[in-house]
DNA sequence: GCCCCACCGTGACCTGCGTCACGGTAAAAA
DNA sequence: TTTTTACCGTGACGCAGGTCACGGTGGGGC
């Protein structure tokens, strides 16, 4: 089955291909059943906000593929973008959980399949089976982990060359699992993006690059991005 | 029971007489009587360290009262303070359920009563009781949501004035649950301490609370800080 | 009482980077 | 093809706030 989109549908968690390499999703069969029962499957174009900072929570999404962005912004208009999801991440746990409105708003990067599952039916189905509360848990811990990471990024940093630094050396390290620890990676985001991401401008961005390019510590080709001197990039991070 | 540090012991949890007040000891009695069984009761002084930047989880950590500083910091010497813990608070739980080591250091600020949990024993915990598996995921809702709160105050203010209101705002959202939505509020931490929350420095942060006091914004009077003018402070936090 | 130490208060300096402004390039639309 | 739109690149300028330096004050130990 294909979707407009051109890409696999994946209507059954049970039959999932993919289901065990996915960190949530790989419960006890009794739960992928009871999982497979209460989500409902959809399929959104890229740039599709999943929900909004200041809704009441709906329920969680999890996303099956692609990637998606979740970002605050102030009354200025200003956004900071609080950390890209991937595939197999769940969204919306802590407005579900919590009870309390979305902080937060989370826009597809790419199209993507998401399966939904309404408050009360997730709040069951963690009640119900104790490996997918601990999953639940888990994908929480990672959540922290993240927002941590991105406070000690913005408080800890004394120049926005640090926080660059730290981005591009926290990217390596996600990569690192693809090919053997290559210091070459994908880098779709334009510069304004990046920006939002270490609270910086686009200028600065742009000519930050262009002084790390300068100083050969990285090359940039298009959406590629080439670390050439990572003990330099690691010195420019604060060691 | 009186401990040396002058404040009363409560080595059990079912007798425990504020336990419907605490989030997350407010569970079934079985799962009491096994928190009773896996925990161990220990008191410590201000400033103990209970764990440490980069050293493996032990277990969790339930502060039964006081309040104990979150920070992590860099190799410079630069702190930042990740989050003030209250009294019914766990700690180490990301590190705990993660199975990774601790990312922050947590710093008792007074003398304080803390049950350990090893972590085998609170994975068993949560595993057979799902009320208290839901407990444990609200706490990390709340780190979740407080680690947020933390980007969006480094990361979307303009001025160092504006991160410092928005922490003030904060302050006074936190006491309104003690009287009726005073504008007083305790505040008991030194210039230094209130930079590192925000980002700063020290003298920056005396210079503003100075200005503060001078548009008639505060009033401070030893540790006790009152809110003179909360919509002009709203205003100064971005509306 | 006295000293000491931890904090607060304040002035002077200087630099990183945010802001504005405009020009270039490349892909998409027409 | 030309036009439009979306990003990237770069110069000029100004100021918020970090840094250094020193002086004041209050409370706890002796």
């Amino acid at each position: 089955m294909r979707s407009p989109y051109g890409f696999e549908i994946q209507e059954s968690c049970v039959a999932c291909p993919v289901r065990h390499a996915r960190e949530f999703c790989n419960v006890s069969p009794s739960a992928v059943e009871d999982l497979q029962r209460s989500k409902s499957t959809s399929f959104y174009p890229a740039g599709t906000l999943l929900y909004i900072e200041g809704q009441p929570p709906r329920g969680v999404y999890i996303l099956c593929n692609g990637r998606a962005k979740v970002y605050t912004s102030s009354k200025q208009g200003k956004v900071i973008i609080l950390k890209i999801a991937h595939a197999g991440e769940v969204l919306g746990l802590e407005a579900a959980l919590g009870g309390r409105e979305h902080e937060e708003t989370a826009e597809l990067v790419e199209s993507c399949q998401v399966n939904f599952m309404a408050t009360h039916d997730f709040t069951r189905y963690i009640a119900h089976h104790s490996d997918a509360a601990m999953k639940t848990a888990f994908q929480l811990t990672q959540d922290c982990r993240a927002a941590q990471e991105g406070i000690r990024c913005l408080g800890l940093s004394g120049s926005v060359e640090e926080k660059l630094a730290r981005l591009l050396l926290h990217w390596t390290g996600e990569t690192r699992s693809l090919p053997h620890r290559d210091t070459r990676l994908k880098m779709p985001y334009k510069h304004e993006e990046i920006a939002q991401m270490i609270g910086s401008t686009r200028e600065t961005v742009t000519r930050l690059l262009g002084a790390l390019k300068k100083k050969k510590v990285v090359e940039i080709k298009g959406a590629t991005l080439i670390v050439k001197d990572p003990e330099q990039l690691k010195q420019l991070a604060g060691e």
